[in-house]
DNA sequence: TCTGGGGTCCTAGGACCC
DNA sequence: TCTGGGGTCCTAGGACCC
C-alpha cells in the first residue's frame, strides 16, 4: 500500500473575499454577507468574527453591533461567487490531475504518489498563485487522509505563523493537533454526535481517536467508523474527481412577508418549478417525480403552525417546464390550507435520470419533440439575454412575493453592464 | 417587525416474496 | 401451545456537509 497524501484548499471567508477583490477599500474593514432575503449572516470577515458574531446570526440581532462598528453589509451575489469559484478551481486543476471540487470554496487535491516533493512548499506555491491570479486568499491543510487534511486546514487558518499552509504528517505532530481540536470540529461530527460524544467523555479529536473502534461503529454507524479510521491515518474516503449526476434538485425560498392567498403561492411555486426544471435541463436530466412543500413560520408559536409536502409522480421522467409546473401546482392544491400565513415554499425534483434514457410508459406515446424544441429555445434566450428574461405566465408578472436584496454588489465578472470601471 | 438554501448518505422498519 | 428464515425493495427520518 502506498502512502496517501491529500491537500484541502479552502478559500478564506470566501464571499467576503470576493467582495473585497472588487472593492479593495474593504480590506481590513469588517465586512459581512447575508443569506437570501437578507435574513442571516452567512459570511464574515475576520474582523466580524472577532466581534463575536457567529455564523447564521439573524441580521436583526446583529444590528446594534453592525452600527456600532460600521460593519459593511452585503446581500449575497451568487453569480459573482460562482464565477470567482470557477477561476480558483481551474487554477487548482493545474496542480494535480486529481482535483475534487468539494464545494463552492473548497477543493481536495490528491497528492498521493508525489513522492519526495516538499508538499508544504508546494502548498505555499499554490496559495501564492491563487492569490496573485484571483485575489482570493486560501488556506491549505495537508495530511494522509481527507479528514486529517480538513483538520490541518483549520490549524493553518488559526496559526498566522504558518503562512496559510499546515502539513500534518509526522506522527508526533498528530498528537498535538488532535488534542487541540474539539471533537465538534472534526469533519463528519455534527451537533448531535458531538453532544453524544461529550456525554461519553469524548471532547477532543484525540479522545475520539483513542476511543474503541467497535464502540464508535455501534454508536455512529459506518460513517462514524470511517471518521475514526481516518483520524488514525487510514485513508478510506476516496477523492471523487468526477462529478456524478445529481440525484435531486431543489428550489425553495422563504418569503420576507408571509403569503396567505393561494394565488400568490401559486406564482411562487410556478417560479420555483420553472427554475428547478431549468436546473435539470442544463444537466440533461429528467425527473420522475415532483415534490412540493409549504410551511408557516417555524419560529412562531405552536398554534397556527402548519407544514406539508406531497409527491406527484409524473407519467414519465420529464424536464419540461410546463408539465413540471402543472404537477407542482396540482400538488399545491392538495396541501394548501386557507387561513395560514405561509413563510416558505419549495419544489423538489427527484428520481433524476439522464434524459436520453427516459422510457415512455405504456400509456404515454413517445414525445413528439415539440415541447423539447420549445424548451431549448427558452433556455437559449435566457442564456443569451440574462436569466429570467422570458418566463412562464404562471410565475406572475408582479411577483409581489419577491423582495429586492438590500445591497448587492454588481455582477462584475459576468455582466457587461456591470464591469468595473477604471477612471 | 426581522430567522438561508441546497445537497448526500445511512439506518430502521414495514411490505412483500419465496 | 407450538408456528422458519431468509432475501429485496421502499420509505421516513436522522445525521452530516457546505
Amino acid at each position: 500500500m502506498t502512502a496517501r497524501s491529500f491537500a484541502l484548499v479552502d478559500c478564506n471567508n470566501f464571499y467576503v473575499s470576493c467582495e473585497r477583490v472588487f472593492d479593495p477599500v474593504l480590506e481590513g474593514r469588517p465586512v459581512l454577507v447575508l443569506s437570501n432575503n437578507d435574513g442571516c449572516i452567512i459570511a464574515r470577515s475576520d474582523e466580524v468574527k472577532a466581534l463575536g458574531i457567529v455564523m447564521g446570526t439573524p441580521l436583526f440581532e446583529a444590528r446594534p453591533l453592525i452600527e456600532e462598528h460600521g460593519i459593511e453589509v452585503y446581500s449575497s451575489n451568487y453569480v459573482l461567487y460562482g464565477d470567482m469559484s470557477g477561476r480558483v478551481m481551474s487554477l487548482l486543476g493545474g496542480f494535480t490531475p486529481n482535483l475534487e471540487i468539494y464545494s463552492i470554496d473548497e477543493a481536495f487535491l490528491d497528492f498521493s504518489g508525489f513522492g519526495s516533493l516538499d508538499l508544504t512548499r508546494h502548498g505555499l506555491e499554490i496559495r501564492d498563485r491563487v492569490r496573485r491570479c484571483t485575489g482570493i486568499p486560501v488556506s491549505i491543510g495537508i495530511a494522509p487522509t481527507k479528514t486529517l487534511a480538513k483538520l490541518a486546514n483549520r490549524i493553518a487558518k488559526k496559526s498566522p505563523g504558518a503562512g496559510g499552509v499546515f502539513e500534518l504528517n509526522p506522527l508526533e505532530d498528530r498528537h498535538g493537533a488532535l488534542s487541540g481540536t474539539a471533537v465538534r470540529d472534526v469533519w463528519g461530527i455534527g451537533r448531535n454526535y458531538a453532544r453524544m460524544l461529550n456525554r461519553n467523555g469524548i471532547h477532543s479529536a484525540l479522545d475520539l481517536h483513542d476511543a474503541p473502534g467497535p464502540w464508535v461503529r455501534r454508536r455512529m454507524g459506518v460513517a462514524g467508523a470511517r471518521t475514526w479510521l481516518e483520524l488514525r491515518g487510514i485513508s478510506c474516503i476516496e477523492t471523487q474527481t468526477q462529478t456524478e449526476d445529481r440525484k435531486s434538485a431543489v428550489v425553495s425560498r422563504s418569503f420576507k412577508r408571509p403569503l396567505e392567498r393561494l394565488e400568490e403561492l401559486r406564482e411562487a411555486v410556478a417560479a420555483f418549478a420553472e427554475r428547478a426544471a431549468e436546473k435539470i435541463r442544463r444537466q440533461n436530466l429528467a425527473a420522475a417525480s415532483v415534490i412540493v412543500f409549504i410551511h408557516t413560520n417555524r419560529f412562531a408559536s405552536e398554534d397556527g403552525r402548519y407544514k406539508n409536502a406531497t409527491t406527484v409522480n409524473l407519467p414519465m421522467a420529464d424536464n419540461h417546464t410546463g408539465r413540471i409546473s402543472k404537477a407542482a401546482l396540482g400538488g399545491l392544491e392538495h396541501i394548501f390550507r386557507p387561513g395560514r400565513r405561509y413563510k416558505k415554499a419549495g419544489v423538489m425534483l427527484v428520481g433524476l435520470e439522464p434524459e436520453k434514457t427516459v422510457q415512455p410508459d405504456l400509456f404515454t406515446s413517445a414525445r413528439d419533440g415539440r415541447g423539447e424544441k420549445l424548451m431549448k429555445a427558452f433556455d437559449g434566450i435566457n442564456r443569451k439575454f440574462g436569466a429570467g428574461k422570458i418566463r412562464y405566465a404562471a410565475t406572475g408578472i408582479g411577483q409581489t412575493w419577491r423582495t429586492a436584496p438590500m445591497r448587492r454588489s454588481p455582477r462584475y465578472t459576468t455582466n457587461w453592464d456591470e464591469l468595473p470601471g477604471v477612471w
